[in-house]
This record gives C-alpha cells, structure tokens and sequence, in this order.
DNA sequence: TTTTTAAAAGACAAAAAGGTCTTTTAGTAA
DNA sequence: TTACTAAAAGACCTTTTTGTCTTTTAAAAA
C-alpha cells in the first residue's frame, strides 16, 4: 500500500502517541524495536517529522519523542501527503496523467468510488484516533 | 497505484488488445507510442508478457502482438500478481506482517472494506473488458 | 537465398527507495 | 564543568525500479 518511509512514519508516530497517552515518552531505540523497523532509518523518519513540525523531540537524558497536546490531530492524510506525495490518494489507476470525467480511462468509473473512499479514511483517522485503537498493538508494554 | 511496470502492461496490452478487436496487430514501436511509455522498457515488458503466456508475438513482416482469442480473458488480477505480487491485493494497510480479525492493525475494519472492493474490482475486469471500453483512449487510432 | 522487417535476449546504466554508520549538537545530572 | 545521554546531521552504501543500447534470432518477401 504505503511505501515504507511512510509506513513507519505511521507506526512510529502512533506508538509515539500511545506512549505519550501513558506519560512517556519514547527514544528512538525502544520505538524501533516496538514497531520492527530498522533503528537508523527510523531515526532519520523521525528527524524528517520532526523539521516537518509533525512532533517534538528533546535530547539528553529522560528525552525522546513526544506530542503537542496544544496542536490539533494529525490525520493521516497530512502525513501521507508530506511522506510520499498524493500518488496514491488522486493518481489514475490506469496511470493516466489526465483522467476525469471528460477523459476517463477504462477504469475510472470502476475506481473512483474506491480511490474516494480511500480518501475519507484518510482524511477522517488520525494519528491520534489510531493510538486510541493500538492497546492490543504492542507486546512489551502491555506487559507493564 | 500501481508500479511503471505494471501500469505499462496493463495500458499495453489493452491497447493490443483493442487493436486486436479492429483486426490489426500493433508492433511494439506504435505500442509504446500511443501508450506514452518508454519504448525500449515496454518492449522488455511485453517479452516478459509473452513468456508469461499472456500474449502472443510474430517476428518478420506483418509481425506484432496480438492475444490467442482460444484462451479465457486475462483478469487484472492474473496480471497485477504477475507483475508486482500481491502486496496492494493483499497487504495491511498499516505494514504489519500479521494483521488479521484476532490480531487486528488500528486500521483493520477500516481499510478492510476498501482493499476487498479493490480485489473485487481486478478480479472481475479484464484485459478484454477494458479494451472493449477503449474506444475514445487512444488517439491516433481515432482519426483512421 | 538474400534482404528486410520486427521481436528476443541480455548487458549496461541512471534514479529512487531503503538502509547503515560516524560524528556533532544539545540537554541532564553528578 | 565534566561526564553522560539521546537526538540531529550528514556521508555513505545496497537494492530495487526504471530505463537504454546493442546484438541476435526468426519470419516474410523480393
């Protein structure tokens, strides 16, 4: 579906916000290990989100990664758009540059409401909505 | 949506198959041409095609593609698992290796419904079905 | 049977995706 | 104010995707 930067942008942020919904806040070495990506290229990911203003980090000791509780969800249209472009979510799935109702390729009428619903997920759910959901997602710590 | 690969086979071997329906059978050159692709890339393509048994190819004078009309439609389905494998038909849409009813991914019920009308979709059109809705696509062929 | 035509084969190359490693910067605490 | 901790920065590497180019093979026509 997503290409894996985006992947884990998405895992990463929603363990980082269900950590953050418990009182901590996760370093780079435990968030890469819970949600089984690679350690460097998550850190890079998540530096990547960071510049993006997506979520806050601090360094030092007792650091890591956290949310603005003042700023409002981040659905997962935003990151989408922001990691991988809008290929996805408004591409042609014949892969035609220019694909409407006017010029519509043979898929189009077939894909469109799919290509939509896509689109209302994505745009509804949030990283915060998914953390809500992710209780039964990650072993460790749900065997504090 | 789909891979270059992908996309390019699809959009070929429609347009042979369209041009199969008016008793013609293209060479690569018109093929790659009247697609928008890469002539060299979508010549590797169609071998691969034609080795898969998807289509048929002639050398020499009067040469080109065309489909055995003896053989069942080809549904996109066969030719997206083909091409790319199953990871859109069949992945989570949150990357997780194991996401099923028991061991859900914060998206399950969500994008469950989505990827089953995408299968639905590639499992019931084929080459033949798009080709036959073809008719205002490609240009030049148009004019004739 | 030679010439022409067109696909097949396969080596090669560029770009993008996916990923690692080392050094630097910035907080925290002794 | 030094030692420690953890993220930031960025150079570098590997694999996959996307593509090109040249040579070979096979069919048809002259």
């Amino acid at each position: 579906m997503f290409n894996k930067e985006t992947e884990y942008a998405l895992r990463g942020l929603v363990y980082i916000q269900h950590q953050n919904y418990q009182g901590l806040r996760p370093g780079i070495e435990e968030i890469a290990r819970e949600i089984e990506a690679p350690q460097a290229f998550t850190a890079k990911i998540l530096q990547r989100l960071v510049r993006l203003g997506f979520v806050n980090s601090t360094k030092g000791k007792g650091g890591g990664f956290h949310f603005d509780e003042s700023k409002p969800d981040l659905s997962l249209k935003q990151l989408i758009l922001s990691m991988e472009g809008g290929r996805i979510l408004d591409g042609c799935g014949f892969g035609m540059k220019h694909c409407d109702a006017e010029h519509p390729c043979p898929l189009h009428d077939q894909y469109g409401p799919i290509r939509e619903a896509l689109n209302r997920l994505v745009s509804e759910e949030t990283i915060q909505s998914l953390a809500r959901r992710s209780d039964s997602l990650f072993k460790v710590l749900n065997m504090r």
